[in-house]
DNA sequence: TGCTAAATCTCGAAC
DNA sequence: GTTCGAGGTTTAGCA
């Protein structure tokens, strides 16, 4: 990593242009302005603000304030660094959208580029993946003598109309369509739900229940999926998480037996 | 802004408290671990990363790929910093809902910390906004012999029953309902403007036609929209901001006419 | 390529 | 406070 401070428009410039080049990730602290054209079109007067420059092409501008970049370009611009009037300026692109943004520095405060190794994957728990699995483990957290099917079966059944996430019998013997939320259940998912029950219940003689599996639903939701005849069963994905955890520490040393 | 090159680990300590205290942008490069338990959980092994810290209590962690921050904290969230073992150790966070991430440096490039100021306002064109204005300054844009109401009688007839973007009438004096996407139009925009349709309908005589206007819709909306007797009509919000960059131009003068 | 659904979505306004 | 809808949403998964 090599740092400046207060640096001048043309040692900025160098490391810039030598930072793109060696493939480093590039910061620059500074008064500037900033203009977007692309999907839609910005224009941001003078303040200071921090640059990242990654060697993917990915580009953003951040203000002292928000968790947000206030501009950005996504990975896979193609960025150029020129001087003018004693400004810095950066330009990246892209095509398709066709997007431009452009930063103009008055002033900098620091620049500093280095190369970055990072292999490391980053590791996510309780996403809605993660229900679908505990779900399958164990149906009874959605309902007692719940029976999922395999995935080809599902496959099997799901045809052009949409697809349900889970699919299986319940204690009756009924078909069940199981649609996993992670978040609150809204309209859209009703009605996706819905759509895939009429579509099933077309080819099959059996009765087919609905049911949405997900932490919470809205009041508008829950009216929709009872005049539709749907089921909602409250379910949270950090319990999820949790079942699979310590179905993990349950697996484990059958694996170790197993291995030899 | 003040600047270390490898700092030790009670330099980069000193820095980022004092910057806390002083509400400076910290930013930290080195290499790290990540954790965080919150609305998911995630865990990232070491590597390098760029982490910027905001006055406001915005944390960002960002590797040296993607768009994307790996880890973050929105603003508001509450941070320490403590060092262990030759160790930095960062650690934001915040309650409802609870939050917390914390970054392990076990090594550090580069430490900088500085008072950022940035007063403007950022200006962005083109939006859902925008396209609103321009329909509502030339409703030509939707179909010819259109005209609007004004805002407050729309709000009369809105009601409980959801909302739309524009109320009006058509060439035929129909009733017309205009719910303006500035994006593709999915199925919700189009179960939401046949919600208000039914309503309006329900409390008038009069023949109430739904129109979606956007720049495009799907098969799915489309064949939904078709099915409720919805209309759609394409709308490219960049024209609309090319048709109020043009009324401004027109407007001009006569404010200026007005002002003495 | 286009389309659909998920996201630690974020953010802001209405209720 | 919660709920709801917009976003330059972004991103990943499929057809």
């Amino acid at each position: 990593m090599r740092a400046v401070e207060r640096p001048s428009v043309s040692e900025a410039l160098n490391l810039v242009q030598e930072g793109l080049r060696q493939g480093r990730v590039v910061l620059l602290v500074g008064r500037c302005s900033v203009d977007y054209v692309g999907r839609a079109s910005s224009r941001l007067g003078l303040g200071d603000r921090v640059v990242i420059y990654k060697p993917d092409g990915s580009i953003l501008v951040h203000r002292p304030e928000g968790y947000e970049p206030v501009n950005w370009m996504p990975a896979g611009s193609y960025l150029t660094a020129s001087s003018s009037e004693g400004r810095l300026n950066l330009r990246a692109v892209r095509r398709r959208p066709f997007e431009e943004l452009k930063v103009s520095f008055m002033e900098l405060y620091l620049a500093a580029a280095g190369r970055l190794i990072d292999e490391e994957e980053l590791m996510l728990h309780a996403s809605e993946e993660e229900m679908r699995r505990a779900v399958r483990l164990k149906p009874c957290l959605v309902e007692p003598g719940l029976k999922l099917h395999d995935e080809e079966r599902h496959l099997q059944l799901a045809g052009g109309e949409g697809s349900a996430d889970l699919v299986g019998e319940d204690a009756e013997g009924n078909l069940a369509v199981l649609e996993l939320k992670r978040r609150r259940v809204d309209e859209e998912a009703v009605v996706q739900l819905k759509r895939y029950v009429d579509s099933l219940k077309a080819r099959t003689p059996r009765r087919v229940r609905g049911i949405l599996v997900a932490p919470s639903i809205t009041r508008r939701a829950l009216r929709l999926a009872q005049a539709f005849n749907l089921s909602f069963r409250r379910l949270d994905p950090k319990e999820c998480s949790r079942v699979l955890r310590e179905a993990e520490v349950e697996a484990k040393p059958l694996e170790a037996y197993e291995q030899p």
